[in-house]
DNA sequence: AAGTGGTCTAGACCACAGA
DNA sequence: CTGTGGTCTAGACCACTTT
């Protein structure tokens, strides 16, 4: 058993970022959150715990912080996206709801290419899981995924409908991180037709690759999303 | 004499950070780093302070970090984005020498879209800037950039033929943080004439807006980017 | 059992914004 | 000037991985 879940585990911080973040949706923004000292007294904390939460709140564009003057509340975000999430997450987060069409699931020998991608031997068998996705019964997406067969025994004999993730995880792999390369395509015939769309249409095509908390390659996928029907938002910051 | 630091404006993290990152790229990947509290007596600071320093190397995707083992160098990463950056400093990071070709600019009303967008009334004046973008001279991505007149006066007798982040810098703003929606879409035949590219190929279109350190939006931005030419490359993590 | 990163405390001083 | 967030210290205990 993986999965420690007793609620004396939970860091003070992450609590109160969550009242923190509750509160803040019933703000305006550009409002002005108590002080850190006041936070820090009122939740019976050090102040460093709350610069915890206040910090994570500001790296989540929940609120924005100028030295000298205050914690504010940040003005309304249109992504949700940028935190990494499964084509499941990613449906429910925009109130649709997922499901899967099987096309093929089969194992076969990684090859050159996969084999650099995912850190094995290009003789290493990986399994190979194409499915259609669909959002409240329409299609959206055709994804093929792999993963070293290693990492996943008998992954063929699970329920592959569902969330890929969610199965991984039941081998306790958690992918924690994920190098993602996003193009343009125009879909090609067969491509469209298992799309619903006209051949010619614009897509985007997604390649990922995930890794789990080790920074070892778990899994290699490429996913086409109709374009008509999909976005990608993001939120994007200044690196310090 | 300690000519050794005149740093009094950088704090002792940020150095640190700097110090580690050095290293880091000299290593393999998965090697064990000293840990917290080797470092903190090493560069003679407390745990907290490296901690700040390995905190964010982690959130560069520079290491990882495992609670009772220790810290690690990470894999390589691809993507130098997912970081904020201007089309300029964009192909500068891809080692290509960027450049413009200005094809309209002038001020009109914002109207009701752009309005909202802004944070400003319909009536409100705001400059609109239309480029195409070249990389080593190769036409990549048609530009069309409204900024509140308000926000930046006089713009226009600037030269506009380089960074537009760097002339909002000479008038005190720095785009900290956008929003950013990505779409698929095929070219039309005039947007392909002005690419140089095929009517009906693929494009990436972008829609940003920029917003400054109090969450101020600065800029609305549309671009185009060729298909061919151009890939979107991100780290994205699990949100906390 | 030993050692790691994760959390937390109770202070302190500095850099900066704003009246 | 006052008060804010930013940085920093020197401890402590906890949760976890590894031997």
């Amino acid at each position: 058993m993986a999965e420690t879940n007793a609620d004396h585990s939970v860091p003070k911080h992450q609590r109160i970022r969550q009242t923190l973040a509750a509160e803040i949706r019933g703000l305006p923004p550009h409002s002005l959150l108590p002080t850190e000292r006041d936070l820090a007294k009122t939740h019976n904390v050090s102040r460093a715990t709350i610069r915890l939460a206040l910090d994570a709140l500001r790296d989540a564009g929940l609120v924005y912080r100028i030295q000298g003057a205050g914690t504010f509340v940040a003005g309304p975000t249109i992504s949700k996206t940028l935190s990494l999430s499964s084509f499941s997450e990613d449906m429910e987060i925009r109130g649709m709801s997922p499901s899967s069409r099987l096309l093929a699931a089969d194992g076969i020998a990684a090859g050159r290419g996969l084999a650099e991608e995912l850190g094995i031997a290009a003789t290493d068998p990986v399994y190979r899981i194409s499915r259609v996705r669909l959002a409240d019964d329409e299609p959206i997406c055709l994804e093929t995924a792999h993963i070293p067969a290693v990492r996943a025994p008998e992954l063929l004999d699970r329920d592959l409908t569902g969330s890929l993730y969610e199965i991984l995880r039941g081998y306790g792999l958690q992918i924690i991180r994920a190098e993602q390369v996003v193009k343009a395509v125009v879909l090609d015939v067969s491509e469209a037709a298992m799309l619903g769309t006209p051949a010619g249409s614009a897509a985007l095509r997604m390649h990922r690759i995930g890794l789990d908390q080790r920074d070892r390659p778990v899994e290699s996928t490429t996913s086409i999303y109709r374009a008509d029907r999909y976005d990608l938002r993001l939120a994007v910051r200044r690196g310090g």
